[in-house]
DNA sequence: TTATTTGCAAACCTTTTGCAAGTGA
DNA sequence: TCACTTGCAAAAGGTTTGCAAATAA
């Protein structure tokens, strides 16, 4: 999907709200675009901070990045403790992660017939089930490969500072 | 397994780390050992406090479950975003969760062939499974049944205090 | 005795919120 | 114009930590 349709889209949600597609707001749905990668609400707001351009409140990326969950453009999900991780969702389909514990790659996959078991667990226990979110932990291709000196960007089990 | 046999498992695996099974935390383990629901470290601090004895502070049933996990008699799981649960592990079998957005319920469930999937996406992916966890969000039996004022204790999606 | 622990309060971190000033339609 | 937004700083909520006093072995 091209940026553009996601900006229009997402005026148009807005508008649907009463609420208007403001400057802050529209740099914060562009960065968040621009990436591939899953990033925190504060990596967002750093990276903002390091571009040029009028300064942009945590208070308004928080806030920002709400809105486009609720929108159904952006998802969050938990990788560590304590951070919530946004991703896209916007012309993406469902899939599960695999997070390193070593560098704290996160990796995506899908299985269908994972899916269809869990419906089925709820089946048999009387749930309905709204979603879900499975997340395996363990070493990356490449931390394996080596073995020494990997905590590269902070690691899962590893970042303290 | 007895209760008896947890405090002398704990009490080895402290003194092989030269550390002691002090008079809080064999209180912590106590009451940890106690329920059979899940709980946080502010819960079993509140509980704690309520009961007679001395007064364990908050700093030691941190610190105190943290030894827990680490030794492998209990394990944390995030249920409500931003809040440590805990579980017992010793001499339970694993199992992942269904968590009711109604009522905050955990049920626990589980599917083998969930497990060997999850080894088999790995396997793909060059990956090294270490541990996972799987997270269904519904609604439990109980809320589907009284579709109105169900939330209980503090609902998972509605929790707000 | 002496290393380990504890309690307390302060510190931390991420996220949320109240509010006065600013801004888009 | 005027409802919606923003930035700021303070508050919140869960968890961690420094440190002097207390304690187990």
């Amino acid at each position: 999907m091209k940026h553009a349709e996601i900006v229009q889209r997402f005026e148009a949600w807005l508008k649907a709200k009463s609420l208007k597609l403001t400057r802050p707001r529209r740099r914060i749905l562009d960065r968040a675009f621009a990436t591939h990668e899953h990033f925190s609400a504060e990596e967002l707001h750093a990276w903002l901070s390091a571009e040029d351009g009028a300064k942009v409140s945590r208070a308004t990326v928080y806030r920002t990045l709400s809105l486009l969950s609720e929108a159904g453009f952006l998802q969050g999900l938990d990788a560590e403790r304590g951070v919530l991780v946004y991703e896209h969702v916007l012309g993406h389909h469902h899939h599960d992660h695999m997070l390193c514990m070593s560098c704290g790659r996160i990796e995506e996959f899908h299985d269908e017939r994972i899916e269809e078991l869990q419906l089925e667990a709820c089946r048999k226990k009387g749930w309905r089930l709204v979603s879900h979110d499975l997340r395996l932990r363990g070493l990356c291709r490449r931390c394996l490969a080596r073995p020494k000196s990997n905590t590269a960007k902070g690691g899962l089990a590893v970042k303290k500072n």
